[in-house]
RNA sequence: CGGGGCGUGGCGCAGCUUGGUAGCGCACAUGGUUUGGGACCAUGGGGUCGUAGGUUCGAAUCCUAUCGCCCCGACCA
């Protein structure tokens, strides 16, 4: 220890605004080089080393082979998948000296399809499972909270060759089977949920999240069975209409500087629930773009991927003033559906059971109350467009849906032919025709994995590992390591340790207990064994579980049997479930 | 890119409003006293105040530009 690189950090450093981050800069695991790249140091090599090994061996099982793809591309096949006009500014782009466009790959669809599409050409070839480890680099909008969104990061990305939709749905179960299998032997709290497309494309997908409070993506799930999805994907049940009320006569009413809907029902002495939104958006297309209404209960939120996909654009975008005023003649804030013309109208479910609803006017300063669906106005569409809230019956069962947050670490997409179209990646098949390889793509985030791990397991102190990740399983604390019959022993129990095959490391370092003591639990190795006088005394030694802080103390003898059964149960078992009953949601 | 904030020894900060030639705590080095939860005393090294211009007798401080970093939004492993 007196020799490792691991430089400790007493106060927070003030760019670190997570914990994770903290703890990792702190404890010295890290150190930023640019704004999303980052340095590891030994100790966070050794924990990355070790998810990527257990990440490796669950590939090779699940039939993955491991292959290392360039991660330097150039131009040509990004462009012939269209994927260089369509990526965007993320794509790092780089010139070689005669002017040749490259760019550093942000993920590999492309380069392994190439290398398929040139080797591959009878269905006796295929299924194939290819993997690798490897540094991306994307050019994020905003690099932020330290390892979790990064510019530069290490990730796992196995592309799945199938001959068809079987052998896909094959390869992609066999990926969530081995998901599951590598969060829980990495001793994480993780979830699985059903995920919208994104970018990359395809259709089904999954994502597979560490549950943590700091987390960005919201998790919307059901305790009575086991539908998961995250905020953007999670469907709304229906709710019981209550239609009891009698429709009023539709009213103007003067709503003098009125605009959001916090200040309508206040000052209407209405509730949120009355009132319908009316929000402006501008829907993008390849080839132009759009305004569209969008109707919403006053409590709740549009779910713009739900919207997007509805209106079948590229993205959606709230309309500024202007654009508002064109559609409605009113400024933001008095928007309405009640004479709105010109314009597409979308409706949430829940909105034309609103009876005797507040809207806005169209008009500035005003807002129409006793405005009931169908007699008053009327939507284009009446669909899902908003998020998902605490206490929605949930889509399968009916019983209220939860929400938490997590950190996503791994997701998994069906791809189908969207690459193999695009490149030319066939075929021949048993029938003599070509076809189309099926594809799919699976990624987990290796230093985002570690940070989800920091964010799941620490407390005031500084980091907790879970034994499979520790970058050590325990830490020899001699209090005095001047005093001969401390160096002695601490030495001994060090050799016999690791020869048992306990990776160990020994605090020879000439300071203070209390130093010693917090580094090692700013450090987080799960165990610590501490060699000093009070133990001595009785010729014992202490041993101490990072995790409850509970000491033991063991007679010399027994120690290093001791350590090994505390390690052997801090390594999470897994029962070898290859039924695939647990993994209902993919229905 | 839009909005907000910050750049002063390795880390955390003060100084800037009201210009006068840089300071505190931690860390580091040496010596001593200490030694079971981030010790104490003494001494010492280290900063062209992000960068470039400008104003001024004089700029960390005022002005302009520029670069970098962090936070909030659209993206994603």
């Amino acid at each position: 220890m007196s020799r490792l690189f691991a430089p400790t950090l007493r106060e927070v450093p003030a760019e670190a605004e997570v914990i994770s981050h903290q703890y990792l800069l702190r404890a010295g695991y890290i150190r930023k080089t640019a704004a999303g790249i980052y340095s590891y140091l030994p100790l966070g090599w050794r924990v990355l080393r070790k998810i990527e090994q257990i990440v490796r061996e669950e590939m090779d099982r699940a039939g993955g082979q491991e292959v290392f793809l360039p991660a330097l591309q150039p131009a040509e096949i990004w462009q012939e998948s269209g994927r260089w006009d369509v990526y965007g500014k993320e794509l790092f782009r780089l010139k070689d000296r005669h002017e040749r466009d490259f760019c550093l790959g942000p993920t590999h669809e492309e380069i392994i399809t190439d290398l398929v599409r040139r080797e591959i050409s009878s269905y006796r070839d295929l299924p194939k499972r290819l993997y690798q480890i490897q540094t991306k680099a994307r050019d994020e909008i905003r690099p932020r909270l330290g390892l979790i969104r990064c510019r530069e990061f290490i990730m796992k990305d196995l592309y799945s060759f199938d001959r068809d939709q079987a052998g896909l749905e094959e390869s992609y179960q066999a990926m969530y089977r081995a998901y599951e299998r590598i969060f829980r032997r990495l001793g994480l709290r993780f979830k699985v949920v059903e995920a919208d497309t994104g970018a990359i494309g395809g259709k089904d997908s999954h994502e597979f999240m560490v549950l943590a409070d700091t987390g960005e993506g919201v998790i919307v799930y059901c305790e009575a069975c086991d539908y998961a999805a995250n905020l953007e994907r999670a469907v709304t049940g229906e709710v019981v209409p209550d239609l009891t009320e009698p429709a009023k006569e539709m009213q103007e009413v003067p709503t003098p500087g009125r605009h959001s809907v916090e200040e309508v029902t206040a000052y209407l002495g209405v509730t949120a629930e009355r009132l319908v939104k009316t929000l402006i958006y501008r829907a993008i297309y390849r080839d132009r773009e759009e305004p569209v209404a969008v109707l919403v209960r006053g409590d709740r939120d549009v779910n713009e991927t739900k919207l997007k996909n509805a209106v079948g654009a590229l993205f959606v975008e709230l309309a500024d003033a202007s654009l508002v005023q064109e559609v409605t003649g009113a400024p933001v804030g008095f928007a309405g559906p009640v004479g709105l013309k010109n314009v597409r109208i979308l409706a949430d479910l829940e909105v034309p059971r609103v009876v005797n609803a507040v809207v806005g006017g169209n008009k500035a300063d005003v807002h129409l109350i006793n405005v009931n669906y169908g007699r008053d106005y009327q939507a284009g569409e009446v669909l899902d467009l908003r998020n998902a809230a605490a206490g929605d019956p949930c889509p399968r069962c009916g019983a209220p849906l939860q929400l938490t947050r997590g950190i996503e670490v791994g997701h998994i997409f069906k791809l189908g032919t969207k690459y193999s179209e695009a490149l030319g990646a066939t075929y021949l098949g048993e029938d003599g025709q070509e076809h189309y390889i099926i594809m799919g793509s699976y990624g987990i985030g290796i230093p985002r994995t570690m940070a989800a791990a920091v964010e799941q397991n620490h407390d005031a102190d500084g980091i907790i590992w879970p034994f499979p990740i520790a970058p050590y399983h325990v830490i020899i604390v001699p209090v005095n390591y001047a005093v001969p019959e401390q160096q002695e022993l601490a030495e001994s129990l060090y050799r016999e340790l690791t020869a048992a095959g306990v990776e160990t490391i020994i605090d020879d370092r000439d300071e203070r207990a209390g130093v010693k003591f917090k580094d090692a639990d700013l450090m987080g190795f799960p165990l610590r064994i501490t060699v000093g006088p009070r133990a001595l005394k009785e010729g014992k030694v202490e041993l101490r579980r990072r995790a409850d802080g509970s000491v033991m103390l063991l007679e010399r003898s027994e120690v290093v049997a001791k350590v090994k059964a505390e390690i052997q149960a801090g390594y999470p078992k897994l029962e070898d479930e290859n039924t695939g009953a647990d993994i209902g949601v993919l229905g």
